[in-house]
DNA sequence: TCTGGGGTCCTTCCGCCA
DNA sequence: TCTGTGGCGGAAGGACCC
């Protein structure tokens, strides 16, 4: 019998949050939000305590990056302005971003969970797939639980990232990407849970379609006008139907998600696609009345790409911009050039060509620098 | 008081060419 | 030669994700 695929879905729990809670435990417990600029750093005073800043008369344009539990019991979620946040929490501490920091933890974790599963699919900073199939033990039953074995060794993993990162994490164990991306998500913080088909019903139809990694606010709001809310409802409907609302391709891979049927690989990183730096300015700029301060921002964006670029020895073949202006419209401007750049001046020239083909009469909120067609150095 | 920054992937359109 | 078709690379936009 061909061993039965058991796929594991890590997430760590409120990951930077918690990153930043092991440095400053005094605030375990409290409403604490990431986010927002360099400002609002933690004072260190004279009798060894420190002072931290609050969101309260938070003025800026920053959004919400991660917020803790208790922080998410007054309101706020990430991606949440920060102004918004202040209004709901007010007293909750703020503390700026520090990916450095972030990075350096990921890779512990990652490196922990290797020891026990070693094919793992890098998902960003604080998630990973695991395939467990081929995990020694991980096919066994315990005692009367058939699934006892991979439980023991999703186990063995969050012990192994917690001793190793002191951090907790959850994870969902299934069949497939689709379900363990689900699952790790039904007892967090800090939860193991294992599904197989037979639970769909019970564990996955209830919940709401925007619960499935790929359907976002777009698709979900389609599907509501259709009077189709949660997995269940979208499991009923009818294949072609469907596929006439949302076209042929991605009809078919609702109606499959909604059985739970996936059969995607982990992928085992490969090579980036795409490098960028972009930044939104502190208040809207005008192309021309602000053309100095402007120019001043790109250069320093081109001079970041590069910089990432060399230090990773990549470069690109094609430049493009991105432009965002005051009413939130978004465009983006490419070229390809003959031979691959990495050196600021080559990208700087190709990105002054592709500023030239955008209208510039609305005021700016937004300036990007993107190299594609990576190759290596 | 609106809405960050870094990505991936998909679709559509267009020009070029066989 | 005319017309059609289809592949392909590049460009633009959009949806989605962490």
């Amino acid at each position: 019998m061909p061993p039965r695929r058991w796929i594991a879905h890590l997430d760590m729990d409120a990951f930077y949050a918690s990153v930043e809670l092991l440095r400053y435990p005094e605030l375990a417990g409290r409403a604490v939000v990431i986010g927002g600029g360099r400002r609002h750093q933690p004072v260190l005073l004279p009798d060894g305590t420190r002072r931290f800043a609050t969101l309260a008369g938070y003025a800026g344009r920053g959004v919400v990056t991660t917020a803790t539990y208790p922080a998410r019991d007054h309101g706020v979620h990430s991606g949440m302005g920060l102004m918004k946040a202040a209004q709901r929490a007010p007293q909750a501490i703020l503390l700026p971003t520090d990916f450095e920091r972030y990075r350096e933890y990921s890779r512990r974790f990652k490196a922990a969970v290797a020891e026990v599963a070693p094919v793992i699919e890098d998902r960003g900073i604080d998630e990973i797939y695991i395939d467990l199939s081929e995990v020694p033990g991980a096919q066994e039953a315990v005692g009367h639980d058939p699934f006892g074995g991979v439980r023991a060794v999703a186990q063995e993993i969050r012990n192994n990232v917690r001793r190793a990162t002191g951090l907790t994490c959850s994870i969902g164990v299934t069949p497939n990407k689709l379900l363990a991306k689900i699952a790790s998500e039904l007892d967090k913080p800090d939860g193991l849970t294992v599904l197989t088909h037979a639970d769909l019903p019970a564990r996955v139809w209830p919940l709401p379609v925007r619960r499935i990694n790929g359907i976002g606010p777009k698709a979900a709001d389609k599907l509501a006008a259709l009077g189709i809310r949660t997995v269940g409802e979208l499991a009923a409907q009818d294949r072609t139907l469907l596929q006439q609302h949302f076209g042929r391709a991605y009809g078919r891979w609702l109606h499959d998600a909604a059985q739970g049927v996936d059969d995607r690989p982990l992928v085992t990183r490969g090579e980036p696609v795409s490098m960028s730096r972009e930044t939104t300015f502190d208040r809207d700029l005008h192309a021309v009345r602000d053309r100095a301060e402007l120019t001043g921002i790109l250069d320093t964006l081109v001079r970041q790409l590069a910089t990432d670029l060399q230090r990773k020895g990549y470069a690109g073949r094609t430049i493009g911009i991105k432009l965002r202006f005051e009413d939130f419209r978004t465009v983006t401007r490419d070229q390809t050039l003959p031979q691959p750049v990495a050196d600021a001046a080559a990208i700087r020239h190709a990105a002054g060509q592709c500023l030239k083909r955008v209208d510039l009469t609305r005021r700016l909120r937004l300036l990007g620098v993107r190299a594609a067609a990576l190759s290596r150095t």
